[in-house]
This record gives structure tokens, C-alpha cells and sequence, in this order.
RNA sequence: GCUCCCAUCGUCUAGUGGCCUAGGACACCACCCUCUCAAGGUGGCGGCACGGGUUCGAAUCCCGUUGGGAGUGCCA
């Protein structure tokens, strides 16, 4: 059943840091996309290795942040997860026939000891003072690679050939002083042993590609194809870094972001499909994409370009959807309403209404909570420039009056709030604004007069009322 | 410092020597629509970093300059 020939092998290789990095998404999302197109495989691979870097639930994390994106591992294209921490044994002997071989060295320098040579040589890095010394290993000594001379030439998909001097590449280490592989060993390593044929990462690791071609030759084996895509950047051009910028994939999703959106979005950083618009359906996406086409220079990761994306999205939604995609707002301990008070035919009736208004599902709370409350949560800010002048004063009263026994619609609740606006000189603009800050306590909102219908005649002049008695009192 | 990468509206991009008087999207501005706010519609602002070549012709090719970025660990 072995095939004769399989089909590419990407690999995504993640190190768990506690959040997904929307970097690494997108990273993903191409690997994915070509994987899927291609009828290849992508490899999940868990770069463990750095002890202070390993935590169970972090793997689940990222598990869960790929599913969120469409990169689910039940899905015949996905394999692994691979744990790096798992094959040290591989990237130790590999290391050991690679010193057997005489195309690496053990080095009993220290870090002080390099650089004061450095110094004292006005030259960069590690001189390669242990090449020709002929040491075997021992504690403290660390394995480092003989870089060959000549040149080494990296093809690349989205950058073309890019050549490197070997005399600039220093020797560099393959096992610490404690026998412990280094990344660049583990890396290749496993790529190895993983039949990895694709290497699609962000550009930060382009200066190190040489080396590990270099690995990959050694060890025997053909290179894999190389694609280094540009990285993402803050408003400064600089990467990002979750020091300074909001790059958690997990947060994005909180704070009511569409998977849908955030995909397109991402995969519009570098690359854009064909055509007058970049809101595409993934399978446009999975059929378009080349690596070919993906731009060279770093993407700014623009908030406002991912929101109008995510608005447009939910836009899109039919009004079943977004009543489902807005479940998980509409309760919990962020929203003001009891439990007990929320009416899901009320919020069904106000969605399409909503749906509308709203660029993130978290921004959904606030348009609908004074359907909910007993009495509305009060803007003051809203109340004092409604109620800053006499004619609101009026408004508020003649309302109350009128709506008292206006049939109880909301086109005959419109004209009625119309006809007594004109009696008092105000447009209708004017003239609802009073209305909607005691009912909704704000002055933005949803349509007025559907709100009104929705909440029912007792309601609504218990708010007029009990907004006529603070002006009364104040 | 050294190595490498990059350079089209503010931003993301289309553009692969003539179709470019450089197209779209986001943002911004104006107008229309309108019960607030949105959404929607129409229009507008705005760019090939600079200098040399090559060519009948250059945003597109070459060189240089300038400007950005990444890497530079016994981190991954």
C-alpha cells in the first residue's frame, strides 16, 4: 500500500510559547492551503526543546488555535503533532556521525574565551581555534560544524537564488557543552526524518537557511524547497513582538473576531487574490495561492483593515448564523443582564438590526442590553446632551402622553413620536432623541421605534417616567 | 560593525517592457439615503524613494545612492 511517490511535505514547527502568534497563523494558513492544493501533508511539529518552553496545555493551544483557522488535525492532510523533545536521541547521533565523519569538531572554549579572541582579533564570532585540535568530546565541550569553504546558494521560492559566502558563516554549534542539541541541528534533523520537501517560514530565519542547508547536505540528503515569506510588522515596521503589539491569535478570538475574517485578512498580508476584491472564500484561497506570487517586502498588520474585513463578514452572515455566532456574547460574566432576564426571541427579533452595527460580536452586548435590564444603564454623557435644553423636556413629556395609547407598532409608534415632535417644532431626529436615551439609556442605538415595539408599551413608559421624575428632581 | 532581505497611494496590494493619464481595497473627506448610529450608494484626496544607465519605449531590466527591516547565542 506504500505509495510509490508522495506528495509534498510542508511543516509547520511552532515552539509552544503559551499563545499562538498571528504570525505563526499565517505562516500555517499558507502551509496549509499549499498542502491542501498540492495533495501533500502538513506536518505539525512541537519544537519543544528549550526546557523553560514546555507545557502540555500549550500544545493543546496551539492544537486548538489551528483548528480555530480551518487547520483541523482530523483532517486526512494533517499530521502529527510531532514532538522535537522526542527525537533527541536522532539529532544526538546524527551529531555524533557527523564528528565521525570530520565535518564537525569539539571546541572547549568558553563564551568569555571566544570573545576575548574576537576582541583581540578585531574579528567577529567564534575563529575556529579548535578545528585542527583533534579534541573528543567531554564535559564543557561543545560540538561545532566545520563550514566548508565556498559558497553556499539557497533558491528560494518567493525570493529567488540568494548566495551566502561561506567565509562569513562562522562555525557554528550542533551540541552544547551538556550534549544537548541545538535548534539548527534539530531542526534539520527532523525535517529529515519527517520527509519534509517544503520549508515555508517567515523571513527571520533566511540568514540561517544556509546552514542548515548545509546540515541537510551533510547528513546526505537533498534540500528541501525553501520559502522564506516577509514578516509581519507593527505601525513602527518592526516585527511583531508580543511585547509591544497584540499579536495572541486567542485574543483576536475573544474579543470577537470571525475565524472566517481573520483567515482572509491574513492571508491578504503579502499576497492578494486575483480579481477587484480581497474578500475571497477559502477555497478560492486553497485553489489561487502561490508561493510565486507572495510580495517580498514586511506587511503591517493593520486593526482597522482586519475589522472592516470582520465587519463585511458579518455582514455576509445570514441572520440564523449570527444568532448562533452571537450566543457565547450574550451570556457569562462580561454581560450586565442576569441570566434569568435574557429573551432569546427578543435578541432574535433585534438581530438583523445588529447585525448591521457591529465590526466585532463583543461590540453586540451594548446594543441590546436595555432589552434586557430592568431599567436601562444611563450614559451620562448621552443624557446631558440630550437633556441639556427645554424642548427634550417637552419631548420627554408629550411622549409620554402620546405613546400612552399609540396602537402599539412600530410604524404607528414612529408617526405618533413624528406628530409630537412637530407639535413642539422638532424634526424627527430631534424628536426621538429624548425617547431613546430614557429608554436606552444612550443616544446611539438600533432603530428606536422597532426597540420600542419589542419591549412593550408598560416598559417603555416606565422608563419615560422614571426619566421625566430625574429631570424633575434634578 | 558584519551578513542577508526589501522599496507602487497613509496602509494592504494589482502591475512581470508598450493595454498605466498606474487599477482595487482599508482609512480619510464630501454628498445622497436616513429616527440616532451603522449599513448602502456616488464622488474625491492620494503613490511608482532618488540618481544614473539599457531600450524606439521603463513602475516593470541593470548599477549606484538613500531609506527601512531581519539575522548576528552553548534561544527557538
Amino acid at each position: 500500500m506504500t505509495p510509490v511517490t508522495e506528495g509534498p511535505r510542508f511543516r509547520f514547527a511552532p515552539s509552544p510559547t503559551g499563545f499562538f502568534h498571528v504570525g505563526g497563523a499565517r505562516t500555517a494558513l499558507y502551509n496549509w492551503a499549499l498542502a491542501k492544493r498540492l495533495g501533500g501533508k502538513f506536518v505539525l511539529r512541537i519544537e519543544d526543546t528549550d526546557e523553560a518552553r514546555n507545557r502540555p496545555e500549550w500544545t493543546q493551544g496551539i492544537i486548538d488555535a489551528l483548528a480555530w483557522i480551518g487547520v483541523h488535525s482530523d483532517d486526512p492532510t494533517f499530521e502529527g503533532p510531532y514532538f522535537q523533545s522526542n527525537y533527541a536521541a536522532d539529532h544526538v547521533a546524527a551529531a555524533e556521525r557527523l564528528f565521525a565523519e570530520g565535518r564537525a569538531y569539539y571546541c572547549d572554549l568558553t563564551p568569555e574565551q571566544i570573545q576575548e579572541r574576537s576582541k583581540a582579533s578585531g574579528k567577529q564570532g567564534y575563529d575556529g581555534y579548535s578545528r585542527d585540535r583533534d579534541l573528543g568530546p567531554g564535559p564543557g565541550r561543545v560540538l561545532r560544524f566545520r563550514v566548508p569553504e565556498g559558497m553556499t546558494i539557497v533558491d528560494d521560492l518567493v525570493r529567488g537564488r540568494v548566495e551566502f559566502a561561506n567565509e562569513t558563516i562562522e562555525d557554528f554549534v550542533l551540541l552544547r557543552g551538556n550534549g544537548s542539541p541545538m535548534f539548527l541541528l534539530a531542526n534539520v534533523v527532523d525535517d529529515v526524518t519527517m520527509r519534509v520537501s517544503h520549508v515555508v517560514r517567515a523571513e527571520e530565519h533566511l540568514p540561517n537557511t544556509p546552514k542548515q542547508q548545509m546540515l541537510w547536505e551533510a547528513l546526505g540528503h537533498r534540500p528541501p524547497v525553501w520559502a522564506h515569506v516577509p514578516v509581519l510588522v507593527n505601525e513602527q515596521r518592526k516585527k511583531l513582538s508580543k511585547r509591544r503589539d497584540k499579536v495572541a491569535l486567542e485574543q483576536y478570538r475573544a474579543e470577537g473576531f470571525l475565524a472566517d475574517a481573520m483567515v482572509n485578512y491574513l492571508m491578504t498580508l503579502g499576497w492578494a487574490p486575483q480579481g477587484e476584491t480581497e474578500i475571497v472564500p477559502w477555497s478560492r484561497i486553497e485553489a489561487d495561492f502561490r508561493l510565486e506570487d507572495v510580495n517580498h517586502s514586511p506587511a503591517f498588520f493593520d486593526l482597522k483593515k482586519l475589522a472592516a474585513f470582520n465587519g463585511e463578514y458579518i455582514r455576509a452572515m445570514d441572520v440564523e448564523a449570527f444568532i448562533d455566532a452571537c450566543a457565547p456574547w450574550l451570556s457569562g460574566d462580561a454581560v450586565p443582564w442576569r441570566a434569568d432576564q435574557f429573551r432569546s426571541d427578543v435578541f432574535r427579533a433585534m438581530a438583523e438590526l445588529v447585525q448591521t452595527r457591529i465590526v466585532t460580536l463583543a461590540e453586540v452586548p451594548n446594543l441590546v442590553d436595555f432589552l434586557f435590564l430592568d431599567a436601562p444603564i444611563v450614559d451620562e454623557a448621552s443624557w446631558d446632551k440630550t437633556f441639556g435644553n427645554a424642548e427634550a423636556r417637552s419631548m420627554l413629556e408629550t411622549s409620554i402622553d402620546v405613546l400612552a395609547d399609540t396602537p402599539w407598532n412600530a410604524e404607528a409608534l414612529k408617526t405618533a413620536v413624528e406628530a409630537a415632535g412637530t407639535t413642539l417644532g422638532l424634526k424627527l431626529g430631534k424628536a426621538q432623541a429624548p425617547v431613546r436615551v430614557a429608554v436606552t439609556g444612550r443616544t446611539i442605538g438600533p432603530p428606536l421605534f422597532e426597540a420600542l415595539e419589542i419591549l412593550g408599551r408598560d416598559a417603555v413608559l416606565t422608563r419615560l417616567r422614571a426619566a421625566a421624575d430625574r429631570l424633575a428632581g434634578s
